[in-house]
DNA sequence: TGCCCGATTAACT
DNA sequence: GTTAATCGGGCAA
């Protein structure tokens, strides 16, 4: 069966899209950022072939003080106004490259953050490009995950929806996966807004969800 | 032009 | 729980 490969895979380093489930469009990113955050978790993420199940995000609008677009359209935040589906890709703290995918129609300033994932596609990468974590430490946070699977400066403005980028999903057995919501992790504005987006329970998480609470932890799914 | 601060991480006490 | 590392964007002067 030296053919298997030809038939199954369209390019080497791409798990197949039974394993991965059908491609996300352009489409599923125009809508609102809340839901499209919501709706990720569970997906998968990978660069070059390497990445994991998507486990928590976080929206931002242009209407929350938080977002970089709060201020209006400047050079660095100018992907957010862009289309659906695209890369925004910016540098915190001058050390970590943040990855975001821009949701909403061309026009309407969103993007969401993604915070973790759950390793998965290309291991030994990510074990070499973090050498010294456990595997639980691979993706468990903006930064970390970004350093895992390789991802960087020069992504920015990229399409998420294809080329080296692979986002696909729900992956097969996520498909009704609890989604729980809290504060945004990390800021300073708007503190209070539950747009942070975890799969409950799941260890790979830049930090555990707070505490149950009729006001905080809401359950989604 | 200068100053402040951050959608973080890792290594401390 | 606390803090250094590190640098570009945004805003005040």
């Amino acid at each position: 069966m030296s053919q298997r490969s030809i038939s199954r895979r369209p390019s080497a380093d791409q798990p197949e899209v039974e394993e991965i489930g059908p491609r996300l469009t352009a489409d599923f990113f125009a809508r609102s950022v809340h839901d499209v955050a919501q709706d990720l978790v569970g997906c998968a993420l990978l660069f070059n072939g390497v990445g994991g199940v998507i486990v928590e995000t976080e929206s931002y609008h242009a209407d929350d003080p938080a977002c970089h677009a709060a201020a209006g359209p400047t050079e660095r935040n100018a992907p957010i106004y862009g289309p659906p589906g695209y890369a925004y890709v910016y540098r915190a703290y001058g050390l970590h490259d943040l990855l975001n995918a821009v949701a909403e129609p061309e026009g309407s300033a969103a993007a969401v953050l993604f915070r973790a994932l759950e390793p998965r596609w290309g291991l030994p990468a990510m074990r070499r490009r973090r050498s010294g974590r456990p595997d639980r430490e691979l993706c468990s946070g903006p930064g970390k995950l970004t350093q895992a699977i390789g991802v960087g400066m020069p992504e920015n403005a990229t399409s998420l929806l294809g080329g080296l980028f692979t986002l696909a999903g729900p992956v097969p057995g996520w498909e009704r996966a609890p989604v729980v919501t809290g504060p945004r992790i990390g800021i300073t504005k708007a503190a209070e807004l539950p747009w942070r987006f975890c799969a409950e329970d799941n260890p790979f998480v830049s930090r555990p969800a707070p505490p149950d609470r009729s006001n905080g932890l809401v359950k989604v799914n």
